[in-house]
DNA sequence: GTTGCTGCAAAGTGTTTGCACCCTG
DNA sequence: CAGGGTGCAAACACTTTGCAGCAAC
């Protein structure tokens, strides 16, 4: 393993005088092998796979650093956990979930960005981040 | 207090053959009361405010009468705790959130609606909900 | 050898549930 | 007066934190 990624945790654990630990890289790997849309036990149960002793806290903590260094960022669907996507490399984006079945389909419309800037900017609004999910069935579901 | 909300509220429960209580009277009448967005701990202190010995639970329990009513419904801006919105005659709308002071600016935009429809069917998705939530500042912070 | 990292268990947070008593219909 | 409703406390699910030993630099 020596992706992109790696580089980038790695720079940012160096800039912050942190450490770089088998545990750290292990999380890592097990985040980038992961779906898209991990839970954070989801990801505990891959990285125990092949490093049994690494605790669910590691996994917390590991997830909050690859938050910080910009290589994942949180999502809630609100279903009472936080799910974590990849972020390096991957732009932004909206979700359809599909509540039969948990399907994920990621999507991006230019319109209707355009159009949330414009909403906000006629009520004086500055956005820094949205998001739009939407709940329903897949074409598998239906 | 003799509100078109009590009506509903008090069909629904004797449809189902519930009873109605003091309690559940006066959790509705707080949170009809209250701000929009109320959270359920936000929703105990007013209750409690007027009623000392009225329970959390009782709280949670008949929030979740009145989403089962079609009076309110549930919200997540990902913070950790669910707030609640009227919803009996106020249509459906999205929300900009300022990081700043919580102020929440609702909004609505057709066109955005019609793209979410256009981009589902596009991959032979069916909306059954959505929710739109854009993150910034608003004209007072600014 | 410092200083940060880990695993474990305990503590936290927001929400739900079990139970004996209470009250509505 | 029967059956659901309530308050209380305990249980829950997910996440965070304190700490003593361990490992990276």
């Amino acid at each position: 393993m020596s992706s992109k990624e790696l580089e980038v945790l790695e720079d940012f654990i160096t800039q912050n005088n942190l450490k770089i630990t088998r545990q750290r890289r292990s999380v890592l790997k097990a985040f980038l092998d992961s779906e898209e849309h991990v839970s954070a036990e989801e990801l505990y149960k891959l990285v125990t796979a092949s490093e049994p002793k690494v605790g669910l806290a590691t996994v917390y903590r590991t997830l909050a650093l690859l938050i910080q260094s910009g290589l994942a960022s949180e999502l809630d669907f609100g279903d009472g956990q936080k799910r974590y996507e990849h972020k390096y490399m991957h732009s932004h984006h909206d979700h359809m979930i599909c509540t039969e079945c948990g399907k994920i389909i990621e999507f991006n419309h230019p319109l209707i960005e355009k159009f949330q800037e414009e909403v906000a900017a006629r009520n004086g609004f500055t956005i820094t981040s949205h998001k739009l999910d939407m709940f329903g069935m897949c074409s598998d579901c239906r």
